[in-house]
DNA sequence: ATGTCATCCGATGGATGA
């Protein structure tokens, strides 16, 4: 099973590059964070056409967030992070596929810092730390990906100065991404490239792409369980490379795990093809 | 401080968020 999550940045504006990169990398599961777009205004019939039944929280201009699934549709079991009723941001979806639950996490930003906003980023953090640890004593298989809006060490940006006042970078944040992989979350793509920068996130300011002055703030986060699954992981750099692109690449991880709704590759019985065939045409 | 992209409101551009 292949779960990729994007930071698609208006998925409205954005469509024709998302519907590109799933024609091309198939992924299994994806998260979309800031749709930037209402409810009614989601592409799911586009999607639906794609192969991906889809759920999502929309808002108008800000956040948003999606899962989507390949031949069929997730299902939902949250549709706001716990612990706070007074937020009504579109930062957190969860879903059930095949037996994994999955969510799409889109933590606040936080700049300018200090401030109200920085203070929000620390207390969602706390919220999504909360509600991890919970997810974690369920003892289902769990994916917790999006975009965390952390940087998390040096080595998960270039080298620059420009962004030591920034929220992405400040001890704090830093310490709540820390904590919340303490629980025992394997950071998918840092597991499998310890060395490497594995950048995410370009700003669209100052030639950030040309030159490769990236971020890594969006991650794949596995549970204990779905740990010893991991066979692959990466980043689709080469998204962020096209005409209009958002300023993010997908990130992916690739698991061993039964796909329910993918075709077999080899046939057990007569005519298994036939069968996933007419299954995903249901949809 | 700079500079990029995009949208909002509501007016021919400034404020905002990322």
């Amino acid at each position: 099973m292949k779960v990729a999550t994007f930071n698609i940045n208006n998925v409205v504006r954005r469509l024709p590059n998302l519907l590109a990169w799933l024609r091309k990398t198939k992924p299994d599961v994806v998260c979309l964070q800031e749709l930037k777009a209402e409810d009614a205004a989601f592409p799911a019939a586009a999607l639906e056409k794609a192969g991906y039944g889809a759920v999502w929280c929309g808002q108008k201009t800000y956040n948003g967030v999606a899962i989507l699934a390949r031949g069929s549709t997730p299902v939902v079991t949250r549709r706001a992070l716990p612990g706070d009723e007074s937020d009504v941001q579109s930062r957190y979806i969860e879903a059930a596929i095949g037996g994994v639950l999955v969510a799409s996490i889109y933590l606040p930003n936080g700049n300018p810092q200090p401030g109200p906003k920085f203070a929000y980023k620390l207390a969602w953090f706390d919220r999504l730390i909360a509600h991890a640890r919970a997810l974690k004593k369920a003892k289902v298989p769990v994916i917790l990906a999006g975009d965390f809006n952390v940087v998390p060490t040096d080595l998960d940006i270039y080298p620059s100065k420009s962004w030591g006042d920034d929220a992405l970078l400040q001890p704090e944040s830093r310490a709540a991404f820390r904590k919340l992989l303490k629980q025992g979350w394997t950071d998918s793509v840092r597991a499998l490239h310890p060395k490497e920068p594995m950048y995410s996130f370009w700003d669209y300011m100052r030639n950030r792409w040309p030159r490769d002055a990236g971020l890594r703030i969006d991650a794949v986060l596995l549970s204990p369980g779905l740990a010893p699954t991991l066979r692959a992981a990466g980043v689709d750099r080469w998204v962020r490379g096209k005409e209009a692109a958002s300023d993010h690449a997908p990130v992916w991880a690739e698991l061993d795990l039964p796909t329910r709704n993918a075709t077999p590759p080899r046939a057990p019985r007569a005519q298994p093809k036939a069968r996933a065939r007419s299954r995903s045409a249901k949809r």
